[in-house]
Formats: structure tokens, C-alpha cells, sequence
DNA sequence: TCTTACATATGTTTTTGACTTATAGACCCG
DNA sequence: CGGGTCTATAAGTCAAAAACATATGTAAGA
């Protein structure tokens, strides 16, 4: 359930652009309360996804504070994203089967 | 989602024991109709089970056609199962949860 | 000023997953 | 009865992913 990580990167986005460590603090959110990432491979991730067209990003010069980079997601972000949903819905049904059948044979 | 592979076969041993090949025809049922599980890991991974006590093991020379290996779930197995079980339903609620806040900004 | 938090990043190792190859007995067909 | 195909189990290899560790620089606060 760790390569959740990516869609609900995706989501995030979506909603607004931002940087890497606000996506590491948003994450648990959207991929659950307890899903600490690590932190650089979030920043492989990233990168890897901006090499695949899906976000692209720029250094944020003016705003205070360190040095951060701001990601925003393309449209084949979005499209992606929509994939990964139809996906998890498919997820979803076949989870829901799954556990219907378990409990159809608890006490065994 | 093919770390959904364990659970699946640990709920289709519940039901009654088989042996390997048996699992992966039936695999489909419980795990996806287009999951196809690679042979090869899947006796890797019903070795690595035997090895954790979730399942036991032995040759049924009885049986007609080539030499089968028949698992059966211990009571280990089954406790693994229902724990299983917990992590899909939570998998389940934060699914959902993306997949509202994903159909609440769409068209963005 | 010294510590802590913010922010990004690289290096290494371990684990996992995908693809490939090997084996052996049983069954079917001509 | 010989050869191909199906059932069944298993090991080997290689690439990708995840975990673990380390590094660098800015800024804020005590």
C-alpha cells in the first residue's frame, strides 16, 4: 500500500501546485494518517515523474525560507491521475469481493 | 496491488487445502479476473509462507497425475488472514477517501 | 551562536517483482 | 510405443522499487 504514494501525489497537486515538503506533510491526508514516506526517494519520485511529462516544476526564488521547488502537474498529469482513479475504483470492488468472501467463511 | 497475492491465497486455503497449481487457477476468482500471478514466485512465496509457519506442506503421492504438493493454512495462517482482513478494510476507507476528494475536484 | 526546523538531494543496500529456464511424471494421439 | 502436450514444482537472473543512511544549505528562535 506504499505505491499509493504516487496518485495521491497527483491528487494533491491537482488541488494546487507546491512544494515537495508540503506534499510530504499533506501526504498522510490522502494516503492515510500513518504513511510516513521517505523523504528522498519522495524527491527521486519526483523528478522521475517531471522526466515523465507529468509535473513540472521551477525554483521559487521569492518566496522566504529556504530554497524550494514548486511542482505543478501537467495535463498528462491529469489524465494520469484519472486513470489512477478508475484503477482504484476497480481496486475497491475487487477488495470489497475479497472481504465478503472472508467473512462468508469466518469460523472455519 | 500484487502484494495482494498473500492474502488471497491464504483466504482460498482457509476454504480447504490444495496444492499450488490449484491456487493459481483459482487465484482469479478472489484476486481479479485478469491477475495473472508469475509461477515461478508464487512457489517462492508458498515456500517463504511454510517457512513462517503460515502454512504446512506435503507431498500427495496418492492423488493421480504428477507429484502435487498439498498446503494446508495453520492456525498461525489463519490469525495472519483475519489481520488480513483489517488492513483491507482500512485500505478500503482510504481508498474512498481519495476517490471523493478526487470526484470533488474534477474538472479542475 | 548554537540548536532545531525547513527543504532538497545523493549514495548504498535490501527487497521485490518480472522474466527466463529447468525438471519430471502423466496423458493423449496417431 | 514414441513423441508432443499438459500438469506441476522449482531455481536462476536481472531490473525496479523501497528502505536506510548521509549530506548540504537556509532560516528562525532561544
Amino acid at each position: 500500500m506504499e505505491r499509493f504514494v504516487e496518485p495521491s501525489l497527483l491528487l494533491l497537486l491537482r488541488e494546487r501546485p507546491m512544494h515537495g515538503y508540503e506534499l510530504i506533510e499533506r501526504l498522510p491526508e490522502v494516503a492515510g494518517r500513518d504513511t510516513r514516506v521517505d523523504v528522498g526517494n519522495l524527491y527521486r519520485i519526483l523528478r522521475a515523474l517531471e522526466e515523465d511529462g507529468i509535473v513540472t516544476s521551477e525554483w521559487s526564488a521569492d518566496l522566504p525560507g529556504p530554497a524550494k521547488r514548486t511542482y505543478e502537474l501537467t495535463d498528462s498529469g491529469r489524465r494520469l491521475l484519472d486513470r489512477w482513479a478508475e484503477a482504484l475504483r476497480t481496486a475497491q470492488d475487487v477488495i470489497s469481493g475479497f472481504l465478503q468472501r472472508y467473512e462468508a467463511g469466518e469460523g472455519r
